[in-house]
DNA sequence: CTGAAAGCGCTTACAG
DNA sequence: CTGAAAGCGCTTACAG
């Protein structure tokens, strides 16, 4: 290939000015349909592409917007990312995405190398992680920056997030209706604000019928002994007779421990094989494989949905300071 | 804010020529120690970012790599796209990452938003979709074009991807060292490329140790059907000792089957508490949870490493016409 | 090792 | 509705 086909070869082709082109290109001016026609024809037949990083430069603007996530590989963050994607393609705006990991370091790398770029916005998929320094380097080139997250304490920023409290709540009492009077909260680290958020509101739902919370029926999560407290727990309690599951991890783990005991997991709608049946509500995404199949109930906190939201705020450059709080469905 | 600091301001602060500043950036001429020390300290008062779109338009280079995905909440392409990730960002490179979904045209659409942005490569990772037409529009563009995948039947594209037939093979092949005779297959969809790959792996390994595949302990995936299916298998073959599972959905379909019916899964170290032990190898990825919490041997298909490798491939532009075929991890 | 200057491909007033 | 021309911020021969 001899050299790129440039706007002037288009304008050449077409017998028109650049200008015309350009304006055609972009939908500012009027341009005539034949014009248009012309132009369209020149651009098929030269198989032009414009060159965005000269638009870009000339113009000043982007349709470029950086997405910084800790790790996609977590399903509530693909999903973000699959919302932020939806919008930013309909709205014509590219997506660069960098991953950061736990690292601060690689956290400010990735926010340069965005910058550099020249993207117009930056969505913070971090969840816990502090995101001060990256605050004001972005302010400095007066970078609207969003925060897309599970939960949050930050409070200088514009943020989009579930509503962690409101989803426990709900399913709390959709147990309670149920029947049920004994309920367990499974999982999640001691040191998680979401799971903090998830215990109010299950909390809330139990003080609500004029039910206890109890310390004793709840099992953080501590990676090696999960299953053995579980197990311990059921047996210690052999009356709790539903639980909230913090993630879809935590449910598995439970649904073994189950099995083991010679119990079974219960839905609404399914039958019972075992006599005592224990019935289960997770936290998850809907990309989260087994709780898509329909087996179990639960709290989908619309990550797709905060993505969404978060690109859109972002694209209308509003500065929002009370959180954007997205409600929780629950999936029954 | 007023004007964006360019290299100029930067020249200028430190008393020196704009060459001499951009030679410093990009490492190029030889810069002495003092004129880079006061290059450095004047980009850092200035907070000086580099506009690479300046940059990118002026070298006709871009450091800038596309990714097309079909859909990123699959665990298997986040991985690929965290593998991508890690070696671009170690490289200097930036990712436009872009969703296609399974239209045709959405497809093409992201290859021209990401060619009009001047990526220096593109990055497919779409499955079994079809790419002819992308081809073309790539080619027109001279611009390098690699598949990152699972299976694949495209022969005339470089490609990366798993080797699913000896992934199989590997795994029956440790079932039937454990004495296992009777192992069937579950899951995956009749037209699915990386099953028919994996049974014929899975035939291998039966036949180098003198067994039969048997079709009728085999199911597919029908989405709606799948529980009852399996179900039934179990009760008409009840000598069936082992399954390879295609993915994690089918593990937890399986995994219900048995508690279901009063068996267990068993794991070689873990102790059974049925009578009837059921051994599960599942396909998977090291992101699916439960897989992840040690519970369930499986085949790690290595996504993360067919990013890697595809990236770099991608970086050194060098043509291959035999896929490189990723070598797949029992982890037991 | 450094400086002056051309030009990458586009957009955008400005004048017609 | 269209054209000629300046300039976005950078890189890169070229000459010193």
């Amino acid at each position: 290939m001899a050299r790129k086909t440039t706007i002037h070869d288009v304008a050449k082709y077409a017998n028109v000015s650049v200008t015309t082109v350009s304006l055609a290109l972009s939908g500012k001016g009027r341009i005539s349909d034949v014009t248009t026609q012309k132009i369209n024809e020149a651009i098929h037949q030269l198989g032009y592409i414009r060159n965005k990083n000269a638009a870009n430069l000339r113009s000043g603007q982007s349709a470029m917007i950086g997405v910084i996530v800790k790790d996609i590989r977590d399903p509530f963050y693909a999903s973000i990312i699959t919302g932020i994607n939806e919008i930013l393609t309909q709205q014509g705006y590219v997506m660069f995405l960098t991953q950061s990991g736990n690292e601060q370091t690689a956290l400010l790398q990735c926010a340069n190398s965005l910058i550099e770029q020249g993207v117009s916005g930056i969505i913070l998929c971090l969840g816990e992680l502090i995101t001060d320094e990256l605050k004001i380097v972005a302010d400095r080139q007066s970078i609207p920056l969003i925060i897309a997250a599970q939960s949050s304490n930050i409070d200088n920023m514009t943020i989009v997030r579930s509503d962690n409290r409101l989803g426990a709540k709900l399913a709390t009492e959709y147990l309670i209706n149920k029947g049920h009077r004994q309920i367990g909260y499974l999982g999640g680290r001691m040191d998680s604000l979401t799971r903090a958020e998830r215990l109010a509101g299950f909390a809330d739902g139990l003080f609500k019928h004029g039910l206890k919370f109890k310390a004793e029926w709840t099992v953080s999560h501590e990676q090696p002994e999960e299953l053995a407290d579980f197990e311990q727990l059921l047996k210690l309690h052999p009356n709790i007779s539903a639980f909230l599951c913090h993630d879809s991890s935590t449910t598995l783990s439970l649904m073994l421990t189950v099995s083991k005991l010679g119990r079974a997991l219960g839905k609404g709608r399914m039958i019972s094989y075992f006599e005592h049946q224990i019935e289960v509500f997770s936290f998850g995404t809907q990309a989260e494989i087994y709780i898509a199949k329909n087996l179990i109930n639960y709290i989908d906190n619309q990550p797709m949905e905060i993505g969404r939201q978060a690109a859109d705020i972002l694209l209308q450059n509003t500065q929002i300071s009370t959180p954007i709080v997205i409600k929780p469905e629950l999936i029954i």
